[in-house]
RNA sequence: GCGGAUGUGGCGGAAUUGGUAGACGCGCCAGCUUGAGGGGCUGGUGACUUAGGUCGUGGGGGUUCAAGUCCCCCCAUCCGCACCA
C-alpha cells in the first residue's frame, strides 16, 4: 500500500487481524461472560426474507422491496436472534458524552439524539368487551400526556396479536396484514411511505374519560419497537392528523394558545394551554403532564417513565463470514453458552460457497455437538462485524497475549486512545457500539477508564473528477480523469473536456467519491513515485481541513511539489551564500526591515503552533508557512544581520514543516540545523514575544460601516488621537461633510467607525 | 420524513471572539528568462462602473454603529437512520 509510505513510525509488531481466531476467540469468551451477567438475551426479531433464495438480506440488498439477486418481493420474517443490552447503559452513554470535550460537537449531538432520552407516561388501554373469552389490554407510551384528552383512536402494529386475532374474521384486515408483510422496516421507509390502516373493529376504553375509541391496525406502527401500539391525537400530531383525515376519524382540539390556531388545515404541534379537557382545562404543558400522570397513577392505569429511543443491539447475522456466536441450542429449546474450555468456536475456512446460504448453515455436520452428554446444535449465526471493530483498539495494547483478552496493566497504561480518526459515517453506530463495549470491558475489570477515545477527528472522503460518455445502449462509460484534458477560457473557467486517447469530447460529471464504478480512483503509489511522499502529504493536508472532503487535483499536487522545491532551494541557496558559516540573531542590532521580517517569523510560529496543536487546521498552518516563505524569498541576504534573521527563519520553517514533509525536513535540518540532534528530536520553535512588538498599527476607518480610509498610528495612540486623525482624513471628510457625526466607535488597534447622517 | 452538517471568486479554500471579505494554493492573463515547448522568475486577477464609487459570502427577512459570522423562514447538496461497515 502506497499510503503507508505517507505514514511514519507505525509499530507493525502490534498488527492484528480481527478475522483470525486468536482475536475473535476473546470476543466469544467475552460474549459468554456477558451472558452470565445477564446482558445477553435471545428474542424474535424481524429480518428481510428473500423467499426465492431462501436467505436473509441486508437492508441495502433490498431494492424497491425486492431482493437484489432474485428480484423476488422481500418479506418480513421473525426469527430468533441474540441481543446485547445496550439499553442498560443508555443513561451512562448519554451522560458520559459530557466527558468527551475533545469530540466534535456534531457527533455528540447525533449520539444524544440517537439515544433519545425522553420523559413520558406509559399507560394501559383496556379493550372493551372480551376477545375470545379474555379481557385484553395493551400499553402505550407518550411524551405528550397533555394531549391525552384528544385521543380519538389508537393504532396497533399490523403484526400485533390483537390485530391478528381480529383478522380471523375480517378479510380486509387479513389482506392488509399480508400487505404489511411486504413493507420495509427501515426508519426512512417507515417515515416516507403512504400511511395506511384498517379498523380492527375493537374499541379501547379511554383511561380517563372511559369513552370508547376505535382500534386500528396501521402500517406505520412497528411490533419490534416499544409495545407495538400508539395513542393517536390527530389534533396535535401531524401524522395522526393525516391518517384521521384520510379515514374520516374524529379530530379534537385540546390545546390552544398558539397564534396559528386553525385545526382545519393542520395539527397544532406546539405546546399550549389545555381546552376541551374537562378538569384539566387551563393547565399548561407542565401542569397538565403532572395532573394527568398523577391521575393515571392513582387509578393504577399508568406511570411516569423515562424512555430511550435507543434499542438493544442485535448482534446475530445469518451470514458466513464472521465470528460464530458461541452458543449451543439444546433439544429442549434452551440455549447455553459454549463452555470456556471448548472455545474458540472456529469458523471453517475450507468451505464451498454457493453465494447464497452460509456454508455453516448448509453443512449438517458442523453444528452437531453435545452438551452434558446430550446431542445439541451449535448456533450457526455469526456476530455483527461491529463487534470486531468495537474493541480492536484495546487489543492493540497486548495484541499477542494468548492467555487473556486484554492485559489490564498494559491497557491501563495506553488507554484511552489519545487520538481516534474515522469517517463521519461512523458518527453514530460504530462509535456508540465501541463506547458501549468499552464500558462492558471496564465492568469486567479489563480496563479502568470510562471512555475509549479521548480525542476524535472525523475526516472527509476523497473525491475526484468524473468523466463519461454515453454508450450505444445509453449506459455511462466512465473515463479515467488521467485520460482527460480540460480546456479553459481567459477567466480560467473550464470550457470543454476531451479524451487524451481520441481527442473527442467527454462529459464532465463533477466530483464524486473515488470508486471503481466511476473509474476515478487515483493510485497513491504512482503519485508518490512521481513526486515523493512529502508532496502527497503536503497536498492532502493543505487542500482542505481534515474533516472536509478532499478534492483530488493533479494541478494541486504539482503546486504542492513546487512549494517543496522552493523550500529546498531557499535553504540550499542560503547555505551556499553564507559559504557554510552559521549566523545567530542574538547580540545583533536589527534594522526596521529585519525587525519586520522577524516579526513575521514569530507571528507565523505562534499561528502554526496553534493551528497544529489546538485547531487541527493543517491547511491554514501550511498557508502561513507559505506566506512566510514568500517574504523570505524576497529578503536580502547581504549583511550578517540579514543572514542571521534568514537562518533563524529557515530553521523554524524546517522544524514547522517536519510534521508535514518529514523526509525533506530530516535532510534539510542536517544542512542548516546547526545541531547534533535529528530534526525529529529537536524542540519545536518557540515564540520570541519581544519580536512581536509593533510600534505602529494599521487602523481601518469606516463611515457608517463602510471602509473609507486606512491610517497608520503609533501603537500606543490614544482614542482621541486616532479619532482626530481619522476624522480629518481627506477621504473621510468627503463622506462626513454636511452630515452630523452621531457617534464614533473605536475598537483599539483595529477599527474606527464614524456614524454620520 | 427525522437527526447532523455544508453552501464564500473560474476552482480548492481563508477570515479563530460580530470589526479591512477573498489569506494561501490552483487556474487564467501579461512580462522576463535573446527561438519554440517545458521549467523558473516578476506582476496582475470577485463583479459592475460615469473610475467618484456601487454591489458582493445559496435565496428572502431581521438584530446591530458594524453580519460570511447572531436570529427567523426557505432552497440545494452531503452523511446517518439500527442487517453495508
Amino acid at each position: 500500500m502506497g499510503s503507508e509510505m505517507c505514514i511514519r513510525d507505525s509499530d507493525w509488531s502490534r498488527e492484528l487481524a480481527t478475522c483470525k481466531q486468536d482475536y475473535y476467540r476473546w470476543e466469544q469468551w467475552f460474549f459468554t461472560k456477558l451472558y452470565e451477567k445477564g446482558l445477553v438475551y435471545k428474542k424474535n426479531a424481524t429480518v428481510n426474507w428473500d423467499p426465492v433464495d431462501q436467505t436473509v438480506l441486508a437492508n441495502e440488498q433490498v431494492i424497491d422491496g425486492r431482493g437484489w439477486r432474485s428480484g423476488a418481493i422481500v418479506e418480513k420474517k421473525e426469527i430468533p436472534q441474540w441481543f446485547i443490552k445496550i439499553t442498560d447503559y443508555a443513561q451512562e452513554l448519554l451522560d458520559d458524552l459530557d466527558q468527551l470535550t475533545d469530540w466534535p460537537e456534531q457527533v455528540k449531538t447525533m449520539q444524544r439524539n440517537w439515544i433519545g432520552r425522553s420523559q413520558g407516561v406509559e399507560m394501559t388501554f383496556q379493550v372493551d368487551g372480551l376477545v375470545e373469552g379474555k379481557q385484553e389490554s395493551f400499553d402505550i407510551y407518550t411524551t405528550r400526556p397533555d394531549t391525552l384528552m384528544g385521543v380519538t383512536y389508537v393504532a396497533l402494529a399490523a403484526e400485533h396479536p390483537l390485530a391478528l386475532t381480529a383478522a380471523k374474521e375480517n378479510a380486509e384486515l387479513a389482506d392488509f396484514i399480508k400487505e404489511c408483510k411486504g413493507n420495509q422496516t427501515t426508519e426512512a421507509d417507515m417515515a416516507t411511505m403512504e400511511k395506511k390502516g384498517v379498523d380492527t373493529g375493537y374499541k379501547a376504553i379511554h383511561p380517563i374519560t372511559g369513552e370508547l375509541v376505535p382500534v386500528w391496525a396501521a402500517n406505520f406502527v412497528l411490533m419490534d419497537y416499544g409495545s407495538g401500539a400508539v395513542m393517536s391525537v390527530p389534533g396535535h400530531d401531524q401524522r395522526d392528523y393525516e391518517f384521521a383525515t384520510k379515514y374520516g376519524l374524529a379530530i379534537t382540539q385540546v390545546i390552544t394558545g398558539t397564534e396559528d390556531d386553525d385545526i382545519s388545515k393542520a395539527a397544532i404541534i406546539e405546546k399550549g394551554t389545555l381546552i376541551n379537557s374537562g378538569e384539566f382545562d387551563g393547565l399548561d404543558f407542565d401542569a397538565a403532564f403532572t395532573a394527568i400522570s398523577d391521575k393515571l397513577a392513582q387509578e393504577n392505569k399508568g406511570k411516569v417513565t423515562t424512555n430511550f429511543r435507543l434499542r438493544d443491539w442485535g448482534v446475530s447475522r445469518q451470514r458466513y463470514w464472521g465470528t460464530p456466536i458461541p452458543m449451543i441450542n439444546l433439544a429442549n429449546g434452551e440455549s447455553v453458552p459454549v463452555p470456556e474450555n471448548e472455545l474458540p468456536v472456529v469458523l471453517p475456512e475450507d468451505v464451498v460457497m454457493n453465494g447464497v446460504t452460509s456454508p455453516i448453515k448448509d453443512d449438517p455436520q458442523w453444528a452437531k455437538t453435545t452438551f452434558n452428554g446430550e446431542d445439541a446444535l451449535r448456533e450457526t449465526d455469526t456476530f455483527d462485524t461491529f463487534m470486531e471493530s468495537s474493541w480492536y483498539y484495546a487489543r492493540y495494547c497486548s495484541p499477542n497475549d494468548d492467555s487473556q483478552m486484554i492485559d489490564p496493566a498494559k491497557a491501563n497504561y495506553w488507554l484511552p486512545v489519545d487520538q481516534y480518526i474515522g469517517g463521519i459515517e461512523h458518527a453514530i453506530l460504530h462509535l456508540l457500539y465501541s463506547r458501549f463495549f468499552h464500558k462492558l470491558l471496564r465492568d469486567t475489570g479489563l480496563v479502568q477508564c470510562d471512555e475509549p477515545y479521548k480525542k476524535l477527528l472525523c475526516q472527509g472522503m476523497v473525491l475526484a473528477d468524473t468523466y463519461y460518455r454515453e454508450a450505444d445502449n445509453g449506459a455511462q462509460d466512465w473515463i479515467a480523469p488521467s485520460d482527460v484534458t480540460v480546456e479553459r477560457n481567459e477567466k480560467g473557467q473550464v470550457t470543454s473536456a476531451i479524451s487524451k486517447v481520441d481527442g473527442e469530447a467527454v462529459i464532465s460529471a463533477g466530483m464524486s467519491k473515488m470508486s471503481k464504478s466511476k473509474n476515478n480512483g487515483i493510485d497513491p503509489q504512482s503519485v508518490i513515485d512521481k513526486y515523493g511522499a512529502d508532496t502527497v502529504r503536503l497536498f492532502i493536508m493543505f487542500t482542505s481541513p481534515p474533516e472536509q472532503t478532499l478534492e483530488w487535483s493533479d494541478a494541486g499536487v504539482e503546486g504542492a511539489h513546487r512549494f517543496v522545491k522552493r523550500v529546498y532551494k531557499l535553504v540550499h541557496d542560503t547555505v551556499e551564500t553564507c559559504q557554510g558559516n552559521s549566523y545567530e540573531v542574538s547580540g545583533l542590532t536589527l534594522n526596521a526591515e529585519q525587525k519586520k521580517l522577524r516579526r513575521e517569523l514569530h507571528k507565523t510560529i505562534a499561528k502554526v503552533t496553534d493551528d497544529i496543536g489546538r485547531r487541527n487546521t493543517f491547511n491554514t498552518a501550511i498557508a502561513a508557512i507559505m506566506e512566510l516563505m514568500n517574504h523570505l524569498s524576497k529578503a536580502a541576504i547581504k549583511s550578517d544581520e540579514d543572514k542571521a534573521v534568514m537562518f533563524e527563519a529557515l530553521r523554524a520553517v524546517v522544524l514547522m514543516l517536519t510534521p508535514i514533509t518529514p523526509h525533506m525536513c530530516h535532510y534539510l535540518w542536517q544542512t542548516i540545523g546547526n545541531s547534533d540532534l535529528d530534526v525529529e528530536n529537536t524542540p519545536w520553535p518557540t515564540v520570541d514575544n519581544s519580536a512581536l512588538v509593533e510600534d505602529e498599527k494599521l487602523i481601518i476607518v469606516q463611515v457608517n460601516g463602510k471602509l473609507r480610509a486606512k491610517i497608520t498610528v503609533a501603537a500606543d495612540a490614544s482614542k482621541e488621537e486616532v479619532e482626530a486623525l481619522g476624522l480629518s482624513d481627506e477621504n473621510v471628510t468627503k463622506f462626513t461633510d454636511g452630515n452630523t457625526i452621531r457617534k464614533v466607535i473605536y475598537i483599539p488597534g483595529k477599527i474606527l467607525n464614524i456614524v454620520a447622517n
